[in-house]
DNA sequence: AATTTCTCCTGCAAGC
DNA sequence: TGCTTGCAGGAGAAAT
């Protein structure tokens, strides 16, 4: 499930696309692109910068639209080259594939030598992703304004500014995008866990203990700074623009672990449904009433 | 107003 | 073996 980490391993694989032209834009469904103006706007200009914010990607153009491409539950963003270097997609990563971009590369340089043209395709089997277009910068900075701090830099002090009073469970105030931009269920129970923090403990009350708040924050930001470094998790789906598998999942400590002896005390991490979503967790070393922080 | 629940969708796994 | 059922999850809408 591509979260933060995941999106911005697309991000940087994407990043050999800026200064290609977009000379062609498919849409085979319809309902998978939204906003203004016509995605068909794209055509004939060039892709200027790749922006990310949270879960969300968004492609600048020179003399187009902005593009934001959310990868919801399965998306995935693949880059296909034709030309000297050019290699084909497996046929199965052909199917669900609901937008194609023909684009001309950038010229940099002549070695190697560019392919003469790629295709960039947006695929998503469960379909929960999508392509929004945006007319202007300011609508950009508009929607994204809506977004919590970026999770690569979020403080302790952003955390309890925008927790303090939420009677919310954390785990859920995490997978909130208003609170922190890019976490998702894999990270918020991998961060829960490296701060030993309960999922059930509840926001406000977090918030009185600034201690516990900071330590939070700053896991976050280390999780999410260690699974870019792993390349993303892939459970299932998660490739990025070259078709390559992240690693991360390796490192989980908790997400998928339910049943399993937990690493640091070895008691059974426990599994249950908290904010919706499936949620495992060490009752030892997160418990749900905070011990009197070290003596 | 804040918070929870519902909904979308497909592919895989488990159960019979 | 082949069917049905259940579950996973991001995010916006709808309900509480």
């Amino acid at each position: 499930m591509p979260e933060l980490p995941e999106v911005e391993c697309v991000r940087r694989s994407l990043l050999p696309l800026v200064g290609s032209r977009i000379t062609g834009v498919l849409v085979r469904r319809a309902d998978f692109v939204t906003g203004t103006p016509p995605i068909q706007a794209l055509i004939g200009a060039e892709i200027a910068a790749l922006d990310r914010r949270g879960k969300q990607i968004a492609v600048l153009t020179q003399g187009g639209p902005i593009v934001i491409v959310q990868l919801g539950m399965s998306g995935q963003v693949l880059v296909e080259s034709a030309g000297p270097r050019g290699e084909r997609n497996s046929q199965t990563l052909r199917t669900h594939v609901h937008v194609e971009w023909a684009v001309e590369p950038a010229r940099r340089g002549f070695t190697p030598p560019p392919p003469s043209f790629a295709r960039v395709l947006f695929r998503d089997p469960r379909r929960f992703g999508g392509l929004t277009t945006l007319t202007s910068q300011r609508d950009l900075n508009e929607r994204w304004a809506a977004l919590g701090p970026d999770g690569l830099v979020i403080t302790g002090d952003q955390l309890a500014e925008s927790l303090a009073g939420s009677r919310r469970a954390i785990k859920a105030a995490l997978l909130d995008q208003s609170v922190v931009a890019g976490v998702g269920n894999i990270y918020a129970d991998e961060a829960l866990f490296a701060a030993g923090i309960s999922p059930r403990t509840l926001a406000s009350r977090l918030c009185r203990d600034r201690e516990a708040i900071h330590r939070l924050a700053a896991a976050i930001r280390t999780i999410l700074h260690q699974a870019i470094e792993a390349g993303g998790s892939t459970l299932r789906d998660y490739l990025d623009a070259d078709g390559r598998a992240g690693e991360f999942a390796q490192q989980h400590l908790a997400y998928g672990r339910g049943g399993q002896p937990c690493t640091r005390c070895g008691t059974i991490l426990k599994t249950a449904t908290v904010a919706q979503r499936t949620t495992v967790w060490c009752p030892r070393c997160q418990p749900s009433r905070a011990r009197h922080p070290r003596q």
